[in-house]
Order: C-alpha cells, then structure tokens, then sequence
RNA sequence: GGGCGGUUAGCUCAGCGGGAGAGCACUACGUUGACAUCGUAGGGGUCACUGGUUCAAUCCCAGUACCGCCCA
C-alpha cells in the first residue's frame, strides 16, 4: 500500500468515488430481496432549481439516514426525482424567449411546450448532477419526473377518481387572481406582505334623505365602482335607521342597498363598509348572504373593463383608483385620507399585487380529504418529528379551504376535461373515453374541445410517494416501498406538499404515505438571517464544496441540525470540520506509519493489554451511540459523538498511548496495538461513513486491500465489549496526566525541564497500574522518571526542598522542584485548591444538614453526595500534608 | 389578534430535576518523527426576569420582557 499524502484532497477522491459507487449500482434498491426495505422519498426539486444551501441541508440529511440504513442491512430505496415546477418552469422559458423578443403566444401552445421540453433536456440535469457533487446516494435509475408518461397517467386517474367522487368540482369561484401571470393561484402561493398604504374616507349619498350620507371607509378606492351595497352590523344604533335604505352610488349612479351584517366591524373605521362582491373574498360572502349581484369590473390584466360607467373602462387599477378619488374630491365627497398599513396580496412568483377575481376554476374538496389525514397524525400512525409541528400541521387542516387547482398556463398537466358544443364538460382519462362519454350524453358523435387549464404543481406532487412506484399499475415496487419510513423536509412546505401528500396517499392507497416527517429548520447565514439574493448572503454549498470538500460541508450541516433550532451557518464551522477531516487523515497516516494493518479474524473481544481492552469498548460505546442518534434523527449528536471520540479520545489518548508500544520492545504488545488500532480506525470510517462517505471510502481504499467499497459493508454490531474495569485504570491514568499537566503549565515548568514524578499513599490496587503504565505516564507527562511507589522519606526530602503536589484520589503526586520552583506560588495554589474544595464541601453540608433532604431524596443520591464529600474531605487533607511538607523549604 | 419556537461563555449551540458543557474566538507555552488544517494548559457564565411546585430548579409550572417564524 502506498504511503497516504500529507493532507487529504477531496477534489481528487470525490468524483472517483461517486462515479464508481453509481457505475457499480450500489445506490440501487433490491425489490427481490428478502431485506426489510427502508424507504425515504426524496422531495423532488424544481427541474429548473440548482443547488442552495437549504438543498444541502435536506439531501445530507437524507443520504445519512439512507446511508446508514444501507450498512445495517435494510434494503433502502431512496427514491429521486423532479418536479416540473409549473409557473416557475415556464417563466425561465418565457423569460428566454423575451430576450428573443418571443412571447409564448407568438410560439402558441403546441410547440411552446415542445420548446419547454428541450429546455428540460437540456438544463434539467443540473440539479441532479448537483446532488451527485453532495454524495446523495438516491438509486438514480428509478429517477422520476413529474410529467413523465407514467405519472402523467397516475395524475389523471387521480383527476378522474375525485371527480366521480364529487371530490373534484368546477365552479365559479373568487380566486386569488395573477394579474401579471394571467392565472388563479391558491391561497398557499399568495404572500401577504405589510404594506403603507391610504384609508379613503368616501360619503355616499343615501337616497331619499336631503343631506344624508353614509361614510365609508377603504384602502381600495377604485373596486367602488364594482360595489353592491353598504354593510352595517345590525346592533350598530348609528345606522339602525338607515338600513333598508338605498344609496345612490357616486360616479355610477347606481342604486345599492344598505344591509346588516355582522362582517361589518363597527369600531373600525366609520363602522360602514363598502362591498364589493366580485373584488374581495369577504365582501364575496357577504353578497352571497344578501344576495348581491357580483359586478366584475376588471379584465385578466386587472385593468377596468366595460362594465365601468364611461370614462373610467380601460384604466390599470391604479389609475382608476387615482381618478376616482379625484372625482370624489370633486365632488366634494371626499371625507379625508388617513394614513394606514394594511395587509396586501402579492403573488409569491410573479410578485405583482393579486386580484380577486371570480373565475371558473377547478376546486379540489379539501375538507373531506383532511379528516383521514387528520386522524392519521391524531392516531400516531404519522409521526412529526420534532412533535410540535403537529399543531401547526393540524391547525391549517382543521381550517383547510378549498383547494383551486387549475391554472391558466400551459406547462403542466392539462386538466383531463372535455367540453361539449354546449358547455357540458366529460372528465375522462383519455380523448377517446371523453368522446364515448359526450356520444352517450348527446346521443351521436359531437367535436369536444379539452379544457385548456393545466393543475397546481403540487396536485401531481401530492401523488409522488406512490406514482413514483408505478401506481396505478399494482407493481412489485409498490407493494414493497409503500408506505415510505421517513419524509423528510422543511417545514415552509408542511401545506403545500406534506399535507396533500398525506390526504392524497391515505385516499388513494388506504394508508399513509410515510410514518415520520422529520422536519428540519432553515438554513440562515450566521447572523440568522435568511439567505436571499437581495441581502447578498447567500452561501453557495458547491463554493464550500470545493473549498472544504464534500464531507467538510455534510458534517457541518449534520453537527448544526438539532432538532427545533434553524442552522445558522458560519463559515468557520465548516473550515473546522474540514480541520476534523485532516485529523482523521492523519490519525490513518499514523497507524498505516506503524504497520497497523487490519489483521484478518481479528477479534476486538480477545485482546488483552487494558489500553487496547479500554479502546475496543469505547469504539463498541461510539457504534451504538451514533447509530442510536441516527435512528432518533439526533445529527447533532451523531456527530459530536463521533468528532468526540475521533478527535477527543482515539487521537488525543488512545494514539498516544500507542506510541510507547510501537516505539517499545515488547513484539507481543506492539503486534496487539497494531492490530487494535487499525481495528479501531476501521469501525470509526464505518460509523463516519453516513456523515462523511468520501473521505472514509478513501481511507478504506488506501489503508488495506479490501474485498469491496466500505459504503456497502455492514454497520458494526459490537456487542458484549464493554470493559468497565478497563476503563477505570484508564481514566486513572488520564487523570494523573492531567494533573501533572496542568501542575506544570500553572508553575511554569517548561517542557524541557527534566522533572520526576513520586507517588505517595497510592492504593494497593492501583500499584499494578502504575508499574504497568509508568512508561506511558512518563512519555505523556514529560517527566524523566516515575516512581510508582516512593517511600515517605523520599517525598518529606523531596518536599522539603521545594516540590510541586498534586493529589489524585487517595494519592498524592510529588513532583520534586528544588530551586526551580516558587514556593510561595506552590503554596498559594495549594491554598487555592483547598478553598476551592472547602467550598465545595460546604455546598454539600449544606444539603446532608438538611434533614428533609435525607428523608426525601433517593438513596442512591444521598450516598452520592456522602460519597462525594468524603472524597474531597480526604483530599483536603491531603492537600494541607502537602503544605505541610512544603514548611521547610 | 391567534399559534409555535427561542433567550445558557465574546460568537454558534448542546444539556434539561441532584457536582454548569462543546466547537470557534481569546491568553500563555510548545516544531515531542501522524497532524501548526497541530499539541498542552488556561481565562471566561447570579443558565433573560419575577413568582410557584419540590428536600433540591438552568431544567417542571405560571406570568413578564425581548427576539424570530407561521396564520388571520
């Protein structure tokens, strides 16, 4: 085997790796075998997306958890895929075409599509190989587009399904209307951004009554031209008597009535309110409740149409609020304007102010669908994780509106409705169905024109966890991969996709579609702001990819995933992990230095030196922990554990204490270590390999020949390895590093002081762990000698002429400093130590002097605390020997 | 207005009924044959505030303040 490099190089070893894994089909999913499979369903990104941060939180997490589930034998399908993304697909091809001074309509449906598809064929690849530069693992041959024919079939099933069953209805509805896309857009898409705004205050005439006028107020002047009453609320005694009345609408001159409704608040504004049926959802239900005419006073640009008296049709929107406040003024009707922020729509794609409009439109029966979906979260059948999100889920369901799922645009799936010369409509799967349908409805043969609406990219999202697997078609997949373990996602999409997800699966296949919904927070830069464009925060992950590689950045967003918080993302963070990586590297460049080659039938439990015993449990400690963590969605933990360990433990100590073995003479020991070490090492590239899956492959490759690629070997099972006693004698010994350590950088005894270290009153137990590790102790204290157990003589001499001491359990460290030490400093950190523990103490007599204490708190804490003061007691006094001792010098 | 989170070291965050933790940053020392993308040691916190429950509260409960998000 080659020596490793310095330093590792991830730009060299990622693609290699993740052509080969993908060339060898190691990501693929087994339908035949007889594993339990395990299924996560990869949110599929916009076909027209690229990578961002908030990407590589949520595919990292995945690939771990796909990752891990792979190596503990599951058969895992992770199914990938993409969406078509309606609006925001065709606005990037209009925008293309704009740049050539094209507009769809000059191109016209048919082969603006067509130019749609070769846009996909072209650029649609990128994300996909994006998620390939993250080391996503999907099975990438079952890969999936939402329009692609089988889908397509699935969505018109669906379609289809609903409608007979009264689920799908058309109707003429107020719709949140895109005044810029020329399309309706559900309530979901609409983003209500707080806005400055003006309150007109306007009089209206009442009819019949010299110098009467009721006052109302709005924030839309121009929608009077559209209104159909006046609303009071009927307990108002300011109207009372004028309800019933008419009022001659200004500029109009129409007649509309006064009503009471409770919609009307009266202690806003003037407590009248103008409605507009036709131009406002709650004035829409208010008109249904009186009955009004619903007057639609705009076209689809928002602008007014002819149903405007003379002089105001054709004006944008604001134009005519602007000239109908003029008129008012000139009028003399114009009562004041105040100043006032208020609420308006805006479309979250086209970012233009959205209209209300009343429409035919196709609605989905939301409502009846939610209920199972509700009951499902109720039951636990489906799992938040965190919890909490729950009540967010459950809230917006138990409210849930009518969904609009037709759009007026031409990339998406068309709505499969067909219309008669009469405008009787036949929802069919197919043409040809549709025309037998019209034929038995008419009688003969009729030319039928299908419905020009594409629906909501989310309808065809909704069916994405079962019309990926082949459904309609009863396929092996299905039976197998359905219902999926895990969705995992963020939660700004919980309504948009999760939720229909949820309504749809338990409608269509009778269970839900995933068991948990992990949800992660946001990505935000490290002042916790989101990253957006307009701010120029945003933190590109290919950037951080290729300066701190692949596993750097994966590690990153794992350690900052904890549950319930957003991740704020600091640069260093990532230059840290990439720090770890290196730490790893050059822990193997160690071990592969001093032939620590993985011994064939190696068995962890056999070994006999305590340091090696000591290693093998915490490793089997390590397994457990982070695949626990993993299995609990904890990433945080998983991976501080697993840097912990790596870095804290197998680097820091276990490694150290190594190299006296190596160095040493003792062939039977040096081979035991060896051997254990690259044991070690191998378990720790399997448990890194979810979170880190390059790096440790490469270290796989290169440290041995091997029989295969780690990420398809099994996470280890280690089992009955634990070595408490081993464990003990160890962290004795750290214990006395340590404190000599520490006694030494506080004195100030360099480095290259030759200092030897006595001991004094060290338990008869401990003897044997002193003479065993004296050589180690001495290497990684720096001392010249240690003399395991040193006659009281020898440490009263020593002391006297000026030593450093340090009490470690029962016994005390002398360490003999004559003429190099301050004495009076040694005393006076001695004086500190004990003050320190006196203080102690005094906390804990404090507690054992409480007799409620003693008679109330369990046992075992109790004796906890007894046991506690007696150690301190005891090393109090020894600490005040040792100040003793130190008189003389 | 309704709901949900948060407030712990300078920063980013763990912990969560019984001795305040990590990483980064900071300070001092250090080229010891894996690693300076490193090592050793250290400083730094009335765990937002006020009450309550409890033998015991950073942790549980209530309220307050401030910050953030979602919905109307």
């Amino acid at each position: 085997m080659a020596m490793l490099d310095k330093t590792y190089r991830p730009a060299e070893v990622e693609p290699k790796h993740y052509e080969r894994w993908e060339a060898q089909g190691a990501f693929a999913a087994h339908t035949d075998s007889n594993a339990v499979p395990y299924t996560i369903m990869m949110p599929p990104p916009n076909v027209t997306g690229s990578l961002h941060m908030g990407h590589a939180l949520t595919f990292t997490l995945q690939d771990v958890l796909i990752r891990y589930r792979r190596m503990t034998g599951k058969d895992a399908l992770w199914q990938p895929g993409t969406d078509h993304a309606g609006i925001a697909t065709q606005m990037v091809v209009e925008r293309q075409l704009e740049a050539q001074k094209v507009t769809r309509h000059d191109l016209g449906r048919d082969n603006f599509i067509k130019r749609v598809w070769e846009w996909k064929a072209e650029s649609g690849g990128t994300i996909t190989r994006q998620l390939r530069r993250l080391g996503a693992s999907p099975d990438w041959a079952k890969e999936r587009f939402t329009m692609d024919e089988g889908l397509s079939a699935a969505v018109r099933k669906v379609f289809v399904t609903l409608h007979r069953q009264g689920l799908i209805y058309r109707a003429k509805r107020l719709v949140n209307w895109d005044p810029k896309l020329h399309t309706a857009i559900s309530d979901l898409e609409v983003e209500q951004r707080e806005v400055k705004g003006h309150m007109w205050h306007f009089r209206y005439p009442v009819e019949g009554l010299e110098n009467t006028y009721i006052t109302v107020a709005t924030t839309r002047p121009e929608t009077m031209l559209g209104d159909s009453a006046v609303a009071v609320h009927p307990e108002d005694e300011r109207y009372a008597d004028l309800v019933g009345k008419m009022v001659r609408l200004p500029i109009c001159n129409r007649l509309i009535p006064i009503v009471a409704d409770e919609y009307s608040d009266p202690t806003k504004g003037t407590g009248a309110v103008k409605i507009t049926p036709a131009h406002d959802f709650n004035d829409f239900q208010v008109g249904i409740r009186h009955d009004l005419p619903q007057l639609n006073i705009f076209d689809r640009d928002a602008r007014t149409n002819d149903e405007v008296p003379e002089g105001y049709g054709g004006l944008d929107r604001y134009d005519a609020r602007k000239k109908v406040v003029e008129q008012f003024e000139a009028l003399g009707l114009l009562d004041k304007i105040e100043p006032h922020t208020h609420m308006v729509p805006y479309g979250d794609r086209s970012g233009v102010v959205i209209e209300p409009w009343l429409t035919d439109q196709w609605f989905v029966d939301a409502a009846t669908l939610a209920k199972p979906a509700i009951e499902a979260v109720e039951s636990g059948r489906t799992r938040f994780v965190p919890r909490h999100w729950e009540n967010t889920y459950f809230e917006w369901m138990r409210n849930i509106q009518p969904w609009c799922i037709s759009r007026q645009i031409w990339w998406g799936h068309q709505v499969p409705a067909w219309y008669g010369p009469d405008g009787a409509f036949f929802v069919e799967e197919t043409e040809e169905e549709a025309k037998a349908a019209a034929s038995k409805h008419y009688g003969h043969d009729v030319d039928l024109s299908r419905d020009t609406d594409v629906l909501d990219t989310w309808f065809s999202s909704a069916l994405w966890p079962f019309s990926t697997l082949g459904w309609p078609e009863k396929t092996p997949e299905l039976a197998r991969y359905y219902p999926g373990d895990v969705l995992v996602t963020g939660f700004d999409i919980i309504f948009f996709w999760v939720a229909r997800m949820m309504m749809m699966g338990i409608h269509f296949m009778g269970d839900v579609p995933f068991k948990d919904i992990y949800i992660h927070a946001l990505v935000r830069d490290e002042k916790g702001q989101k990253m957006s464009k307009s701010k120029g925060n945003i933190i590109d992950p290919l950037d951080l990819i290729e300066k701190y590689g692949c596993d750097a950045l994966r590690f990153t967003l794992s350690a900052l995933a904890a549950q319930g918080r957003d991740v704020k993302l600091a640069e260093s963070r990532v230059e840290g992990y990439r720090n770890f990586a290196t730490k790893l590297w050059n822990a193997a460049r160690f071990c592969q230095m001093n032939e620590c080659r993985p011994v064939a039938g190696f068995d962890p439990g056999a070994v006999k030196e305590t340091v090696n015993r000591w290693i093998v449990a915490k490793t089997a400690e390590l397994a457990a922990k982070v695949g626990t963590a993993i299995e609990g969605y904890r990433y945080d933990a998983a991976a501080g554990g697993a840097y912990q360990f790596v870095w804290g433990t197998f680097c820091d100590w276990y490694l150290e204490f190594a190299k006296p073995i190596f160095n040493g003479a003792d062939e039977g020991a040096k081979a035991e270590a060896r051997a254990t070490a690259a044991w070690v090492l191998d378990q720790i590239l399997h448990v890194l390999h979810p979170l880190m899956p390059f790096i440790t492959e490469e270290l796989w490759g290169q440290i041995a020949e091997r029989g295969g690629d780690l990420m398809l070997r099994f996470w280890p099972a280690l089992d009955g390895l634990a070595a408490p006693e081993a464990e003990e004698e160890m962290d004795w010994v750290v214990r006395v590093i340590s404190a000599v350590r520490g006694v030494r950088s506080e004195m100030n005894v360099p480095p290259s002081a030759q200092v030897d270290l006595l001991v004094s009153g060290l338990a008869e137990a401990k003897r044997g762990w002193a003479r065993t590790h004296a050589d180690l102790i001495t290497r990684l204290a720096r001392l010249t000698a240690f003399e395991a157990q040193s006659s009281s003589e020898r440490v009263a001499q020593a002391s006297s002429h000026g030593a450093a001491q340090m009490v470690v359990d029962e016994a005390t460290l002398v360490m003999p400093l004559g003429g190099v030490i301050d004495v009076d400093k040694e005393r006076a950190r001695l004086d500190k130590e004990i003050a320190r523990l006196e203080g102690e103490i005094a906390k804990v007599d404090k507690k054992l002097g409480n007799a409620d204490f003693i008679a109330r708190a369990p046992e075992e804490v109790v004796a906890e605390q007894r046991e506690r003061r007696d150690d301190w007691a005891g090393a109090v006094a020894k600490l005040r020997e040792a100040l003793e001792r130190l008189s003389g010098a």
